[in-house]
DNA sequence: GGGATTCTATGACAATTGTCAGGTTTGAAA
DNA sequence: TTTCAAACCTGACAATTGTCATAGAATCCC
């Protein structure tokens, strides 16, 4: 495991690739390298964060508690993000939750690395702010279909999203496997909907399942879903 | 009407603050004023757009047009903000429409002088992605909102909202006065359903209305059913 | 002022989704 | 291996929400 975040490969996808040698030393020698188990939290809701996480391995939940006591999933982090950022430049405490959907290896960065950057390098916070612009982006998508579609076309599209972010296995199953309760809570739906809907997709055959792990059957047919036919 | 940018308290609310006073001539020098009445648009989903729009009155919705026809209203802009940053900032077209609600008055900034001052003013990129970070955790709150509470929660919230962004006028109207539709299209549900809820809301003495106008009666109960009771 | 058009309103019904209440399976720990 | 808790699954039913149809009200424009 390479520990210089000099020679890190995974900087390279992320906004730290605009630091200066001499601030990426900085934060090279302040970092800290944490394993966290799968279900562990990275930080919870709520939390005041001294610094931001580099994902070099695993994956996250991003996640908010509502009201009625169910939590929504906003986005699914991987290697090469960087968590914990909009707290920090907002100065507030957290609005999101990050726990472990499986075991992860991350970096804790102290604020004060990015903090001193993001005064001082504009380009650092103009690659912080493109970042920052896409997941905007991206969260504007999420309400839309959230709002205009069915419950059906939200998983269908869930499914697809996951084989095109992470991948599928050796046996073609999607390689991140979520609980039924974790796919309910990124399509906002209730966990017995989300089963049953699974269980339809698997009788029509447009996908096939072993336990918890999903594997697609059908792209096409899915994709076509997706658009409403 | 104030048309030097150095003496326009507008201003105040925005990340032009922190231009210096030399990157605010310049912006001041090629700066565009507009007016834009009711219902027409700044800009369309899909657009490249050459600069941004820092709005000086007047209210624009920002939406964006589903799959199956409908829009989504994902923010209402008002006096002070700046509209269009994320796409310039991406270099995409815009993900969003604006148009507006009420009247407006706007000033186009070519993209020049912002992205200019974003190389080179890292208070103002800072500042720039302060405003971002917030409309972030906006956005993640308004995805667990639609994902987790029912559309009678959501109007109710969305009068609330409404309330307390854009005020009242004299007779206790909300004073930013949305069509029917534009109300269902921000809560992300049918036209009819909103029309349904807003008559019930009318009966059981919540709100009181005059044609399109709506007026809140009972602003306790309101709060109380978008917490659950 | 009259006619056309858009917006608001309501009823009837169907489809979707959530809730509750069981079962069964799975997987991890003792 | 056994055991137990958690996760998964299914049925029955209720509540919510969407769709279609229609009618009245408001508004715009000539």
């Amino acid at each position: 495991m390479e520990s210089r975040c000099e020679n890190c490969i995974i900087r390279q996808f992320n906004s730290l690739r605009a630091m200066s040698k001499e601030e990426l030393k900085h934060v090279s020698d302040s970092k800290i390298t944490k394993t966290i188990k799968k279900g562990e939290a990275l930080f919870e809701e709520g939390d005041k964060l001294n610094g931001v996480y580099c994902v070099r391995n695993g994956i996250s939940k991003l996640s908010k508690l509502s009201a009625n006591g169910k939590d929504q999933i906003v986005k699914l982090a991987t290697k090469g993000e960087v968590l914990g950022q909009r707290s920090v430049i907002a100065e507030e405490s957290t609005n999101l939750s990050a726990i472990a959907v499986q075991d992860m290896e991350v970096c804790f960065i102290p604020k004060e690395s990015i903090t001193n950057t993001l005064q001082k390098n504009p380009n650092f916070t103009l690659e912080v702010l493109r970042h920052m612009a896409h997941d905007l982006k991206e969260a504007d998508d999420v309400i839309v279909n959230i709002s205009q579609k069915t419950v059906k076309q939200r998983i269908a599209e869930a499914f697809l999203y996951l084989k095109n972010n992470f991948g599928e296995d050796e046996q073609g199953f999607l390689a991140l496997t979520l609980s039924r309760e974790d796919i309910s809570n990124v399509v906002g739906t209730a966990t017995e909907s989300a089963i049953r809907i699974i269980s339809e997709f698997k009788k029509k055959g447009l996908i096939h399942t072993s336990g918890k792990k999903i594997g697609i059957k059908d792209e096409r047919k899915l994709m076509e879903m997706v658009d409403g036919f």
